[in-house]
DNA sequence: TATTGTTATACTCTATAACTATA
DNA sequence: TATAGTTATAGAGTATAACAATA
């Protein structure tokens, strides 16, 4: 029982930031349970990636454009570090700051890292119209803006 | 700064896989940093809503209604009945089993604390166009099958 | 004084495994 | 034996407050 239970979204008289916020929170959970034996977290893969494409950061920076904590950060900058995925180097005129950069390994894996959290959810949306994954692909662009704005 | 620094979705060559979870994980941690005091969490709203359009059903289908442990809907169910917004009764025929139903208070406070959750999004949406919204309605939809899938 | 980063601490949510009661 | 629910325990992820070092 249980998933044919569900209720079809927009059937109820229930407002779109009701069931948006249902099917965020399902979905999510889904996809954590669903994330296979990737041996870093969900936080700090966006680490990596943010690194690849901005370039080494503060780790400041990275909270802000993460939108996380100041302690968080430090968490998982250090786990990565642990890791051998990024350094933590000294700042050239300021030495209260760090910068974080991507490592030479770090820099390898996190294509295959990423893929391997996305396999799954990349196979549903294989099952899905070209229509559909564009309507996604819109939504993705707007939630976005949502949660940045 | 940070927000302004967010690389737009679809401008990069990342798989649509890849910036939806990004976009989930962050609209979560948006939606659950802006919900104000709302005095219960996100898992036992959603029991309310469940138990409003369904009435009254087991821990254990409520469990695989929201596709959680057993365990945490006992928590979740254990906490709504110290708030009074939910009892739990014998079943009339199987003693092993329970029964949970609203009470009267949280028939008349489920939609009031809803209400209170969802304020921030849909004001957020509220300054979106028209097809936005659909968009996001669609994508609601593919969502909460995707995670039901 | 203000800023950057870290440490200390605590809370929420979730899961798995072990247990109890009933069928 | 099998099922429904609970308890025990542990882990991930996050936040705020207090602190240290530097500007």
């Amino acid at each position: 029982m249980g998933q044919d239970d569900v209720c079809a979204p927009g059937t109820a008289r229930t407002a779109l930031s009701t069931e948006l916020t249902s099917a965020v929170n399902r979905l999510q959970r889904r996809l954590r349970a669903q994330r296979g034996d990737v041996e870093i977290g969900e936080g700090q893969i966006a680490v990596l990636m943010t690194l690849k494409h901005h370039g080494a950061m503060s780790p400041g920076a990275l909270a802000d454009h993460e939108r996380v904590s100041a302690p968080a950060m430090t968490r998982a900058v250090n786990a990565l570090a642990e890791l051998g995925l990024v350094a933590k180097l000294e700042h050239p005129t300021d030495r209260r700051q760090v910068l974080v950069e991507l490592s030479e390994r770090g820099a390898a894996e996190v294509g295959t890292v990423r893929r391997r959290r996305d396999q799954w959810l990349a196979g549903q949306l294989r099952s899905l119209t070209t229509d559909e994954r564009a309507t996604l692909a819109a939504a993705t662009e707007l939630m976005t803006r949502i949660a940045n704005g």
